[in-house]
DNA sequence: TTAAAATAATACCACACGGTATAAAATGAT
DNA sequence: ATCATTTTATACCGTGTGGTATTATTTTAA
């Protein structure tokens, strides 16, 4: 196995199981030895670090493609709460999530990407936000900023129900309840 | 140290720092040896257990007090978010939504009395929303139901940001914004 | 074909976990 | 004061953890 095959072992295990997982049961569902996993990730800090990057790409692609879309604002909020409440892959949660929630016992290389891709996710809900309002498409009087932290706070919120067994028809009613804040000209 | 003091330990450890502690340190803090833990509370599961029965009834009697208060429906959703969002003791989170979310890797008894929690404060939710429709201080056409499955979400939310160090103005900033949709009359 | 280099796997380390048997001490009754 | 009983604390067990030294195996080069 190669080590970007052994990454996404890690990658699915640790999304789908949290971080509490074992770099012995990873290397066993890898198939191969500890020395190898430690030559090529350097230890557990490392491989949950890469682990964390593959990942938060995957995401931040997607979420670069969902926003830079032709899609109006609504159908790009739509698009975040189909995504969140109803994709498959979501199934288990998030891996950022699940990781930002267990942060006292990551290494630190890992803690401190975690708050690297908090920051980043952040920003990328906040231009998002003043491109809409630019553009006209996104009126009322909330601030990009805290619309940015409130949309962040709501999506995670979706993920942690999702990880816990939420029917995605009951994730999604409660993200439009939630969102519908947001698209309310008051 | 009698059972009672113990039992407090274990709750303040468990709340403030996760379920994951072992029972070694809280042997250690409660200043009694491994044995008596095992007389008095039969193991692990049975020591997070009854630390769990022990918060719940705190939180849930604070539940009860400021639904049968004598303010209005607004006036005791501004208390709930103050609650949530400034009171000092959630300043670590709260322990019923930890146990939840690493519910995995918790004994099948305390398993057990987390959805039995989950189903009581549910309940407690909702008869709020539906006494007060009832009493005509709440319009609107969302469901009682409806309404107790979003602000059971809301609170969680908001315990885990407290837990993950947010500060308390802006937790009520989001949570304001949240459950303004509880207000509105659409 | 044989020797050298790099890769893999096995075995091990110290530690911490939940849980318990055993020995020590303190308490009670006679 | 002495003995019996109960509570306490120490020491231990098996297991799993992250991490590594050592041995076996395969590949490469001559």
């Amino acid at each position: 196995m190669s080590p970007e095959d052994v990454l996404q072992v890690a990658v699915t295990a640790y999304w789908h199981e949290g971080p509490e997982v074992s770099v012995n049961a990873i290397c066993q569902r890898a198939g191969i030895s500890k020395p190898s996993l430690y030559r090529d990730f350097g230890g557990e800090d490392g491989l949950t670090l890469a682990a964390l990057e593959s990942y938060a790409g995957m995401i931040q692609s997607q979420l670069q493609g969902l926003f830079s879309s032709e899609l109006s604002f609504a159908g790009k909020l739509e698009a975040l709460i189909a995504f969140t409440s109803e994709d498959p892959r979501n199934e288990h949660g998030c891996l950022f999530v699940k990781m930002r929630a267990a942060r006292l016992d990551l290494g630190p290389k890992t803690q401190a990407k975690v708050a690297e891709i908090e920051a980043a996710t952040l920003e990328i809900y906040t231009r998002f936000f003043r491109d809409s309002r630019e553009k006209g498409e996104w009126p009322g009087s909330i601030t990009p900023d805290f619309a940015a932290q409130y949309l962040h706070a709501q999506i995670g919120l979706a993920m942690s129900q999702r990880a816990l067994g939420t029917e995605p028809a009951v994730v999604r009613k409660l993200m439009e309840c939630a969102l519908s804040v947001l698209t309310l000209s008051s």
